[in-house]
DNA sequence: ATGGGTTGAGTTACCGGTAACGTGCCATTA
DNA sequence: TAATGGCACGTTACCGGTAACTCAACCCAT
């Protein structure tokens, strides 16, 4: 008995002088409620093994006292994963990732879990970094933009040992789990779309920057499909900006004056076309009548046009939920399929 | 000397044996390098009090050995604070806070600190269960949209003893510190600059969703210049919906049937002001001839349109950064000014 | 040669939780 | 009635680092 009253008291000064900040820990809870903090740890986790009475005055002291749980404890203690999912995107800019984050965080947040945002790529090496932090808080996940990745991202990931969702582009052999699409095949069926048109003379506007690889495989199905159609894509011109408006606007000047005859005009994304088109209105180049312009992505925004933008619609939401859904099931243990394809659909607009 | 070579024993079986996970830990680093773990950690942190040689020894086996920090621990062990932010927005539809949040981060990693996102205010209570949840990691500060927030959010505020900064609304007593614009201001300058214009008969479309708080008080400022420029504000349309295109599109129809009178229309955002220009231009109504339109917010998409929109600019990027920058001072000690004006700037566009 | 400061370590205790195990107490049951 | 078992807790040890302290060796000045 006497031992017991020791051990009280000792737990009160314990309690009380030793936290650093001022804040309420579980031991200050127990002692409040007269029980160990094992007890009230069951309590709160509601494992079991208390009596009601005990319950309901360990959740008074909690409530009284506005305990509010040190998370980075319990994962330290516990099963050594946080809640944290790392998602690794390029650039919040494009809208097209703003939709795809959205999807993720959505999903994540139902299910307890907590977006750790990297914005990378706009720097090389900048991912391998970010990817050092991110590990080094235990995350439950990762969620990487683009399939390819430094030779230590693969090192410091196989050696994490945990669930990887590679989105954007498709990968037959991803490094854990795949959510994309065939971008390759996307830029062929517009290829093939515009050849069936009946054009001849093609161009491509896009950007180094950006999920460059992805809309490199574009440029690449399209150019397949054009010269297997007797086409011939004239220009392709890269520039050295973010995709978006001006660099459409400028684009295309460009391009139309350094290959006049070209007849259509492929873009990296909705931006650029929308940048294009505007370009068109201002020197009264008729679209589609003088010049044939076509997107990638379906951005709502093109719906501002008083015609359909011609473009290939993807589903960038279904893309982030898809990822964290695999992301969910792999981390509670369920067998997951690698890869998933949300595919893509050509829209027929007015624009070519 | 045969005291520490069971000490060095006995460590092998503690750093191997009784690792959960079969990540390389600090220990096990040290045990390879042969010195105590403590001497691996001052390594680390380079807080001195070693030798070259014993330096790069321990750099080798960390090399060697692929160790990656476990910052969990650390913050358990030391300061008890992450370098995580939370940082809560409404929406990443909303094009606007996308450039918030881009702001925010860029700025955040730039100095090793981590964005936890929070996607809330889309269900009431959230932002306050999210609040909760990130408060558990122990962060390092916290950015939050809007300055209203629930009566137990304030109490784990002040719990929680941490920098916070309130985005988007300003605030003459912000909880903590507080970046934004005077958005009632912002609608009084449109009011006043329409009034100038001679318009009379005035309406106004926005929603109920996003920071709603903020839309009205543009509202509440905009009407009162109305009133006050003996205009009258005919019809305050508010929909249960995002604010987007759609919504525009089909918001200023809605307007034009139930007070057809209407001359020109304030929007909630530049994406309805852009709806109802496509509304317009479907229907064969002359903008700003038989109707003006003006928007808010000043999205880069708006330069899409043949002619420039009447709207409002605010710096969003710079928002974001401004909060971020105002965050880290704090962080690192130095005093900050509470609270920061971004402004705004009145775009006199061609739309009315 | 002695004392004091510096240097390069090692030792101990602890952060706030949780897993694993131990321990009274009471109700059953053989 | 004694053995048994389950319930409601308490104890102990530990997660992987770090702060604070200790300690031996060495250098230099007295």
């Amino acid at each position: 008995m006497s031992t017991k009253k020791l051990s009280i008291t000792f737990s009160r000064l314990d309690a009380d002088l030793n936290n650093k900040n001022n804040k309420i820990s579980l031991s200050m809870v127990a002692e409040a409620a007269g029980v160990s903090k094992m007890t009230a740890s069951r309590v709160l986790r509601n494992e079991g093994g208390f009596s009601p009475q005990t319950r309901d005055r360990v959740l008074a002291e909690v409530e009284r006292l506005g305990y509010l749980p040190n998370r980075i404890a319990a994962v330290f203690s516990g099963d050594q994963k946080s809640t944290f999912i790392g998602v690794s995107i390029p650039d919040l800019g494009n809208e097209v990732f703003t939709h795809v984050l959205e999807g993720i965080d959505r999903k994540l947040s139902a299910f307890g879990h907590q977006t750790v945002l990297g914005m990378t790529q706009r720097v090389a090496g900048e991912e391998e970094k970010w990817i050092g932090t991110v590990l080094s808080w235990q995350p439950a996940g990762l969620i990487l933009t683009g399939v390819s990745h430094a030779p230590r991202v693969q090192q410091m990931l196989e050696a994490a040992d945990l669930p990887v969702v590679e989105i954007w582009e498709l990968s037959a052999t991803p490094f854990d789990m795949c959510v994309g699409l065939d971008h390759e095949a996307s830029g062929r069926a517009m290829g093939r779309y515009l050849v069936s048109k009946g054009y001849k003379h093609f161009g491509y506007v896009g950007t180094h920057h950006d999920a460059a690889n992805a809309a490199a495989a574009r440029l690449s199905g399209f150019g397949e499909a054009v010269k297997a159609g007797e086409g011939r894509l004239k220009k392709q011109l890269l520039l050295n900006d973010v995709p978006g408006f001006y660099t459409g606007y400028y684009g295309v000047e460009q391009l139309l004056s350094s290959a006049p005859e070209t007849e259509v005009v492929f873009f990296q994304n909705d931006n650029m076309a929308m940048g294009a088109i505007q370009f068109c209105q201002a020197k009264g180049i008729s679209v589609p009548g003088d010049l044939g312009i076509a997107g990638w992505g379906e951005l709502p925004i093109a719906s501002v046009l008083p015609y359909r933008l011609t473009t290939v619609r993807v589903n960038h939401l279904r893309i982030g939920q898809a990822a964290a859904e695999k992301l969910l099931l792999r981390i509670s243990g369920d067998s997951v399929d690698p890869v998933t394809d949300v595919g893509f659909q050509l829209i027929e607009g007015e624009t070519v």
